[in-house]
DNA sequence: TAGCTTTGATGCTATAAAACATACACGACA
DNA sequence: TGTCGTGTATGTTTTATAGCATCAAAGCTA
């Protein structure tokens, strides 16, 4: 099921790949500093504290970054999906992981060496600015994320969270279904508040019609809604 | 007082500066580039929501980058000290200013082109290094205080305030009295919390004799404690 | 299929921190 | 010299949310 000679191309030939704009002889390079790896569910990809062993692209599949915070209570940082980079502002900063990855489904992950990434690719200067733009908009969310977190209430925090999961992940064919299923406990740390609290929010919303829920599955019925409580609950 | 006419040498001359990498030329055409401002106390630099003017380099000053949250409630993001660059975040990721930028005393600033940026700093891929591995950096301790500003409990978030300001700014002479004079409820909204508990907590610190409060002179007396009650408290 | 573990749901209690209310110190300014 | 405004200090009340306990449901595994 998982499509991993399939992966390879798409690195450089998908234009949504951060790999797709470089020139013909550095994507040749390329398949020479380039190994893949399959991935379970639950499965870390790598932890706090590591020194970063390569650049990494997720192929297939859904990862979660997060970081241990007081008492082992982890916060989740930002989530990664098909065609995304992972790990990379460990190594770009040339510092060890300050967050730890884990998959949250079977996921086909590829490493790109970091010889390539800083002999190759950083000399390209289109290459460079991407990374830049990238690294400059994710400080710009983990900001915007921070104040949320802190200011926001329950409510706010974790309708703005289910906003944010659709952003990333999208709904499946009905339009309403978010195309991620997580636990209750991994929803809770990325909205920052106890399980109990997520499971009773959740349970709030769905009562006040503006999500559906059925185990794992979360339909949002009424994104407009969503987006106030967001913004002002 | 403020010395304009050192601060541009400064900026090619000092090996802190983001531009002393550059080679001759490239400084030689920065000299058409630059522009210097300055700054009275608690002026605004740039506010959220505008297009970035220019590439900002901090000369002389102290400055305060925040965002405004829930009901007006101020976040300190970060503080820049001089050398430091600033508005850098919106400009690389051609957004509009996510934050506001406000000087905490009398300032001298200079304005870098757009233009000299993008088209000559940016092709040098040593510069580009240097504003990748500065912006992961930055990312990095976003991410990390992300987690300690929603974790953390008052007593914790107000000694980790602390110690990043004495990281930032250093000592007086004394080797003891912070080199930056704040208000309580700039402390606070660094620290995230009102400004009645940072006032609070600072006089409790005092009295425990890890801090000593005279004014908005603040000295601390127990570094080592100041550690561990932000790790642990 | 039974027994065990994990996850989800819900009520109750405790508590950290916000919100509010005064009061005081100090400088600016008339 | 008095009055006003601003920043600082401190006590009291209120509230959001963590923490805990219990129970039900759903998945696993033997």
């Amino acid at each position: 099921m998982l499509s991993t000679e399939l992966g390879l191309r798409d690195i450089v030939e998908n234009p949504k790949s951060i790999f797709y704009l470089l020139n013909q002889d550095e994507k040749d390079e390329l398949q020479h500093h380039i190994s893949i790896s399959h991935y379970k569910r639950n499965e870390f990809v790598f932890k706090e504290g590591e020194k970063p062993g390569g650049f990494l692209l997720l192929i297939e599949g859904k990862v979660k970054i997060f970081k241990e915070g007081v008492g082992g209570r982890e916060q989740i940082i930002r989530m990664a999906k098909p065609l995304g980079i992972i790990g990379h502002r460990a190594l770009l900063g040339e510092e060890n992981h300050i967050a730890s990855a884990v998959t949250l489904e079977e996921s086909v992950i590829c490493t790109i060496s970091l010889d390539f990434i800083f002999n190759y690719a950083l000399k390209n200067s289109d290459f460079s600015l991407v990374i830049i733009q990238k690294l400059a908009k994710e400080l710009g969310f983990s900001n915007v994320r921070m104040v949320t977190l802190t200011q926001k209430h329950i409510r706010g925090r974790l309708a703005e969270s289910l906003l944010l999961l659709k952003d990333k992940y999208n709904f499946e064919i009905d339009g309403t279904t978010l195309k991620v299923y997580l636990s209750r406990e991994d929803i809770a740390n990325l909205s920052n508040m106890t399980t109990s609290n997520a499971i009773r929010t959740l349970s709030t919303f769905a009562s006040e019609k503006v999500i559906a829920i059925d185990g794992r599955k979360i339909k949002i019925l009424d994104a407009n809604r969503l987006e106030r409580i967001s913004k002002l609950g």
